[in-house]
Order: structure tokens, then sequence, then C-alpha cells
RNA sequence: GCGGGAGUGGCGGAACUGGUAGACGCGCUGGACUUAGGAUCCAGUGGAGCAAUCCGUGGGGGUUCGAGUCCCCCCUUUCGCACCA
């Protein structure tokens, strides 16, 4: 056998070959199939999943992998447990990322995307994940996205899927659009030429009709507080009042605004609206128009980054006046790109006296500022040099019979009065925007709509899907200005399906995230040709036990995926509306204290790794290095402690078989043991794999305490307890242990906290709250005599001039004696 | 600006509900075995001090018999959202 790792291995490590091991056994799992669950009959299903990767080019990144890992050794400790645990695995491999590779390395993704598919099934082979291949997801197959379409289908069925003209931008040079992460600076991240808006008629999930849905299950859902905050925070709920202004011009429509500091009302001294608010043309009069059609000419110009990054305030005057509620007064009605029209109606009341940004502008344009709020013992006539807005200890002052009442009564007052007027009534609004689904891309499934002259945009019927993705050469971007697919005519023109004229097809395409959106659900049901997965399957699947995952998706694909399941919920194709009961990030991991980029040439690739190390190796030390779900620095050099408790485990279980040590065990190994299996398999479920290991490295120290070959009672759980962590070799260990089915299928060892527990312990001594001494005391010792042994060492009385004032013990801990 | 984290030896990191700070590992120092050692094994390793002891968890206050952990103020850092009314 070759050692490639060391010239002249010690004669313990003799035999210790982690390329071999893992060759056998990876071999091994694939001819026997004990990987491979049987979905339809498991009695006791678990289904551990993490987010599938997108399949780069350069192969699999270690932060991948670190996932990968954490999710396979929770999966495998749920199958020790005697769970049936289904961990499949797949690709997420449409969409711009592929399609710009693609562009630049001048080749088809069609060509591209297998090849590091079969790249990346490769490199996770070899890391000896628990994957069952048979149930494999390629999102870009046409036996997927044809129920990525039926997705789509379902949802327009139901009035969810909707088409309205939106912003994008625009490169005038490319002569394309670009997703905001490819406008840098208000340019075009590839020739630099600033990026400008257009408006395209595209098609949107009706995503915020189900914003207090999404946000009231959040309280029920095993996932961590930092992801329910951050998906909290996007769905943005926040509860204020619609108010009306009237226009002071003959039938004119009046302004609503949404505020949520109604309270407010009277220090409301001018209105603005978005440069897009409908009422614009209406409001603008005579003299004030050219200076009107200038400010929408530039604001209609930016893109929509620069214009939501830049925070100088800009404005124009429309001419137009609207009369305050609540004064009577009349106010100017101005425009500003400060306004956002998707957010609220579109238009506010200004309060430049308590709201940061209509104060700057205010300032700009020199409009009244009047103070409405006070804090408490200030003179309700102070000048006001900054906005202030604080409400929690803010009175009323200036707003008549409000006046002298908090903040939130006063909400709720002039709310009340409002309403009575039928000027106003209370609302809640959100954050959340519908989702915008089309792309005006090659590299993703074709929308399934057919626009017929005569029928209007009709749903390509499910029998005629999938709507394939044709191979086309000029998948780029060029002069013509429309998306690739709407230059091939032969592809595009077909009959309406519902009048049998000729009719063309929607030639957007649709947003990753809806590939990903339902992708849990195809897993269990991959395979089923005819339905996009089967209902008892996924009854008995679904929901997902542990989803495992990036936290750079807490938001939007796993919003999007609750949103799917929902409305698939609500049209009784499956009986749950939460997609996954729990839910924990991974961190980052760096390397040498430093992000990790190509730029840098400071890439951890974990083929090589694997290679020098061995794949057990590897996955151990990516565990080991920081705590899971925050992630930690990768550093090489570290590896080699992992190493070498590989390399120990290798030589005590074959020091204990070979020397034939069958005995009990010593006692203090056996306590040591088993309070290592307490900790291993509390550890676990936390996803405290670090301090898993360092318990079963301080194991392992106990264990080689002495001169003495260990017996096999002491070395036969640890091979259990670290089989997750490093299958493969767990695997041959367990073999060479004389057992003949997998570790795996051999459960967790059992606890036994009898021997777990010693009858003594070292009792910490404090006086005065610093520990001067420790002492080895029974278990059960009373407090009196603690104290008298306490007492008796001089190294402690010392520290006391006479008999203690206070005694505090806490049993099995510490006796602190104050004086 | 708003929101979420995080600051502990030379380094990565332990310390679950306040209770022996620094587990485990790397590195380093010394030793053993060796032709050799980047292998293996043994011992040591927060700082100061010969020692008793003192000081130590970003900084400053506080609560407590006792604070890395709880409260208040501040600093640094990192990630996310960025004019959301």
């Amino acid at each position: 056998m070759d050692n490639t790792l060391n010239q002249t291995p010690s004669d313990e490590q003799i035999g210790y070959d982690p390329s071999a091991v893992e060759g056998k056994w990876q071999q091994s799992w694939q001819d026997i199939g004990t990987n491979t669950t049987d979905v339809a009959a498991a009695p006791d299903p678990y289904y551990a999943l993490m987010m599938f990767p997108y399949p780069s080019a350069e192969g699999l990144h270690v932060g991948n992998l670190f996932a990968f890992v954490g999710n396979d050794i929770y999966g495998r400790f749920q199958r020790l447990q005697g769970h049936n645990v289904f961990e499949p695995f797949g690709y997420d491999a449409f969409g711009i990322h592929s399609e710009n590779y693609a562009l630049k390395v001048g080749k088809h993704p069609m060509d591209l995307i297998p090849q590091n598919i079969a790249n990346f099934r490769r490199q996770v082979q070899r890391s000896g994940l628990m994957v069952d291949w048979s149930k494999e997801v390629d999102t870009t197959n046409p036996d997927y996205y044809k129920w990525t379409q039926w997705v789509f289908l379902q949802l327009l069925k139901q009035g969810l899927a909707y088409k309205k003209q939106a912003a994008v931008n625009w490169c005038p040079s490319c002569k394309t659009v670009l997703a905001n992460e490819q406008v840098v600076g208000g340019a075009c991240e590839r020739c630099d030429t600033p990026v400008e808006q257009r408006f395209l008629s595209q098609w949107f999930f009706r995503i915020s009709d189900y914003a207090e849905r999404l946000l009231a299950n959040l309280d029920s859902l095993d996932w961590s507080e930092t992801t329910k905050t951050a998906q909290r925070n996007w769905i943005g709920r926040s509860e204020g009042a619609e108010i009306s202004f009237p226009v002071k011009k003959a039938g004119a429509e009046a302004i609503r605004v949404f505020t949520t500091r109604p309270d407010t009302v009277f220090g409301a001294t001018y209105l603005v609206v978005a440069p897009e608010h409908p009422l614009v043309a209406s409001l603008t009069t005579g003299v004030y128009r050219t200076a009107v059609d200038q400010y929408l000419a530039r604001s209609a110009k930016q893109d929509v980054v620069t214009r939501k990054s830049s925070t100088e305030k800009t404005g124009v005057f429309t001419g137009a006046y609207a009369t305050n509620p609540a004064t009577g007064s009349d106010i100017p009605i101005w425009i500003s790109d400060y306004v956002l029209m998707e957010y609220g109606t579109g238009a506010i009341m200004a309060v430049p006296g308590h709201d940061e940004r209509d104060f700057e502008f205010a300032k700009v344009f020199g409009l009244p500022i009047v103070r409405v709020v006070c804090a408490q013992g200030e003179e309700p006539s102070a000048p006001i040099d900054e906005a202030f807005t604080e409400n929690e200890r803010g009175i009323i002052v200036n707003s008549g019979k409000f006046d002298g009442m908090t903040v939130a009564t006063a909400k709720r007052e002039i709310i009340a009065m409002l309403d009575e007027k039928g000027a106003g009534h209370p609302v809640v609004n959100y954050r959340l925007h519908d989702w915008c689904i089309s792309r005006q891309r090659y590299w993703g499934p074709p929308i399934p709509i057919i626009y017929c002259d005569d029928c209007g945009a009709v749903p390509v019927p499910e029998n005629d899907l999938p709507v394939v993705l044709p191979h086309v050469e000029d998948f780029k971007p060029d002069d013509s200005g429309v998306s690739p697919l709407a230059r091939h005519e032969d592809w595009y023109r077909v009959p309406c399906p519902e009048c049998g004229k000729m009719a063309r097809r929607e030639t957007d395409v649709s947003d990753t995230f809806l590939d990903s959106a339902w992708y849990f659900l195809r897993y269990p049901s991959v395979g089923i040709d005819d339905k996009p997965f089967d209902s008892t399957i996924t009854k008995k699947w679904l929901p997902v036990n542990s989803y495992i995952g990036g936290n750079e998706h807490a938001v939007l694909h796993l919003l999007y995926s609750r949103f799917v399941t929902m409305v698939l919920n609500d049209m009784g194709f499956i009986d749950f509306e939460e997609p996954f009961k729990r839910f924990r990030a991974h961190g980052l991991i760096i390397r040498n204290g430093a992000k990790m980029s190509k730029s840098k040439g400071n890439v951890v690739i974990p083929d090589h790794y694997i290679e020098k190390w061995g794949a057990d190796a590897f996955r151990t030390y990516l565990m080991f290095l920081g705590p899971f779900e925050e992630g930690g620095d990768f550093r090489d050099a570290s590896i080699s402690g992992v190493k070498r408790f590989l390399d120990r485990l290798w030589a005590s279980v074959h020091s204990a078989v070979d020397s034939q040590s069958n005995g009990p065990g010593d006692p203090d190994v056996m306590r040591k043991l088993h309070q290592t299996i307490r900790k291993v398999g509390d550890d676990i479920p936390r996803l405290s794999y670090n301090t898993a290991v360092a318990a079963m490295m301080e194991y392992m120290n106990v264990l080689r305490r002495g001169e003495r070959a260990s017996s096999r009672s002491e070395v036969e759980p640890l091979v259990q307890l670290a089989s997750p962590f490093a299958p493969h070799i767990a695997e041959e260990l367990w073999e060479k242990l004389g057992h003949s089915e997998s570790v795996f299928d051999a459960g967790w060892p059992k606890f036994d906290s009898a021997l777990a527990t010693d009858e003594r312990f070292e009792l910490a001594v404090q006086v005065n709250g610093k520990t001067r001494g420790k002492l080895s005391v029974p278990r059960d010792i009373t407090q009196d005599d603690a104290v008298s042994a306490a007492m008796a060492e001089e190294s402690i009385s010392k520290f006391l001039s006479g008999p203690a004032k206070k005694i505090i013990f806490v049993p099995g801990r510490l006796l602190n004696l104050v004086g």
C-alpha cells in the first residue's frame, strides 16, 4: 500500500492511508446503496436538506463544503438515532451567473453546465456526503423546469401573477437590461456607460398579499432569531394612517398620503409626490410646466441604483396647493425623487419639524418649519434647528385641542378626528414589494405565456409543458435591444392555444429564485414524470425537518419558498404552509483572518486538501475551526491537529483489536467515555460541532494515558461518535472491530449516567469571591462538611480573619466564604 | 443613518440558565527516540514575580457573596438594508 503522506510513517500509522480507505468506502456505499433512501417505504422519515449550490466553473468552494459537511453530520447523526434520513443534492444552475460566465469564456451554458455539474458531483462524492444520488435535481433540466413553469401557471390561476410596467436598469451602450448587481456606481460594470432607467412590461407575483401571513407564521418557526429578524425587517410592517389632502383646484382628485406619524399632521407644511405619481400632470400649472418636465426627465433618466443612493434633496414646485385637513390652511405641493412611488401611496405629507428628510428638503427650498412635538419642559415656540424625531417622550404642541397629549395618544385621537371628517383612517403598510420574476435574459425557464392579438395573454396549457429553452448560439445581448429569445421568430411564433391564430410566446425567462422556491418539493419525487410531486410521498417527507444554508439567502430565497408553499397549500396541493420546520444558517469561512477571493489568490481548493489530508481530516477540520453558525478562520497549519487525532483513533482501535483487549475498560476511562457520549450527543443537535470534536480529542487524551493498550469497550463507542465527522475511517475501523453492517446502521452508543458520574468531585473554594483552592470531596458533601474541610486548609483559611459571616454553597460546584 | 452580529493568550477558539476564565487544537520551549526529523512520544506554555501573591475577557461606570456572561454609556469591527414617510 502506498502512503503518500509520510515517507516513513511511524509504526502506529502504518495502514492508515486516507485515500485508500476513502476510495474503498465510497465505492462500497455506492455498490450497496448505503445512502439510498427508500422514500416510499421509510417508516421514520427525516429530511435533512442543505441549500443546493450554483455549480460554478471553479468547482466547489470551501464555503459550500463547509455547509454541506455541517448538514451531513447532522443528517448522519439523525440516522444514528434511528431515522430514515434523506439527504439529497442538486444544482441551481440557471441564472445570470452562469450566463455571464459563459459569455466571458465564449462557451454555451448548455455545454458548460453539464461539465460543471459533473465536477461538482465528483467533488461532493469524494467529500463523503451521505447523499442519495438517485434523487438529483438540476434546475436546467426540462424535466425539472417543466414544473417550475407549472408553478408559474398555478400562481397565475390563483390570480397571483400579473403584468405591469416596471423600471429596469438599461445600459444604452450594451443595449441590455442589467441586474442591480451589474450596476456599479451608476454605470454599467462592463463598459462604464451611465445606466438609464427604462420601463418594461414585466410579470410579478403578488407576494405582498401574503405579507401578514409571512410575518405572523415566523413566530412559530424553529429558525435562528437573526434570520427571523431579517425577514421581519424585510416585510417591514408599519402602522400608520392614510390621510387625504384635498387639492385646491376644481374637480381635482385629493392626494392620499401614508404616514406613521399622524400625530404630526398639524405640522405638515407641504406635500411631496413622487415623480412617477399619476397626478403629477394634472397638478402642474402653467408657468411651472417647463421646470416640472425638466425635473421629470432628469429623474426618469437616472438609474435605480444611484437615484436611491444619493441623499441630496432635489425637487420642483407644481404650482398647486392642497388643504391640510387638520389646520385648514393651504400648503404647496412639490415633486421630489426622495419620495418613492413603490412605497405607501407615492405621496407624503411633509413635516419638516419632525422628519429629517423633510427638514433637509425644507431647508433647501425655504419651506416653513412648524414645531408640533416638544420634549418635556421645552418651549413650544422654541426654534427648530434639527428635526425632532423622538416620539417616546414627546408632547404634542401647536395642535389645537390635542396639545399636551403624548405622541401615542395623539396618534389615536388625531386619526379618530380625521376619520370623522372622512379625511383619514388607520392603515398598515408593508415594505415588501411584489416579486418581479421577469428576466430579459436567455439562461432561464421561458415564462409559459403566449400573447394572442385576440385572446390576450394566454397561459400555455399544462399538457404542452415544458416550453423548452431552445439551444441558440446568439444568447448574447446585442444591438437589437430585445431579450435574446425575441430574436428567434421560429421559436416564438406559435399558434394561440385558444383560437389557433398565430401568436407570440413570452420571450422573457423567469427569475432563478423561482427555480429554488420549490426544489425541496421535487427531491423526494424525482423520477415521477407526470406530476411535480407525488402527494403521498410529499405527505410523508415534508415539511423539511432540517434546513441548512447561507445567511445571504435569509431573506429572498427563504421568503419566496415560504410564499410558494403557502400558495400551493391554499390550492390544496400540499397540506402544510411552511416548508422548513427548522432552519439554521452557517457562518462564513475566512482564511488567515482575511476574506477569500480569487484576486488575492487565497482561495481554499477542497481537492488539494483532500488529496493531502484525506476527506475525513478535511471535514473534521472544517467543523473544528470555529462554531458552525459563525464560521471561522481557515489556517492550513491547524489541520495537522485533526489528522493526528484520526491517526490516534486508527492506532487505538488497531491496538485494541490486535491485542485482543476485550476487558470491561478502566473505570476512569469509562467515566470519561460516557461523559463524552453525552457531550457529543448534546453538541451535534445544536450544531456545536467544534466542541463535539474537542470533546472527542479530550477523550482520546484520557484514553492514551498510561502505557497499556486500550480495550475495545473503550474505543468502539468512539468510532461511533466520530462517524458523522469522519465517515470513511469510521466504517473501516468498524469493520476492523468485526462488524459486517455499516456503522451508520449500528445506532448511537448508549449513555449510562451511572458510569458517567464520579463519587468525588473538585469543589472550588472561594473567599470573598476569589478562588483560593480546590478540594476533592464526595459528590454529596453537605455544606457543613464542606466548610470544615475548607477551613482545615491553611492555604484557604489564612484569607479569613475569623469565621465566615456568610456562606454560599452551590452543591457540586463551589463554596464561597464571605468574611 | 437604520437593523443584525462580534471584540477573550502569539493564533483559531472553549466557558449551556451569573459560579474554578483560557477546554480542545495550532504555534512555541525543553526533553526522549534518532544518521536525520517537517514523523512519533513525554513535559511545559495568559502576563508580572525567586516566591507568597498580584494583574488579566475592547474602554468607563453599576448590580451581586461572585460578572466574559446582567444593566447604562462609549470605542472598534463586520455583515445586511440603504431617502420605506
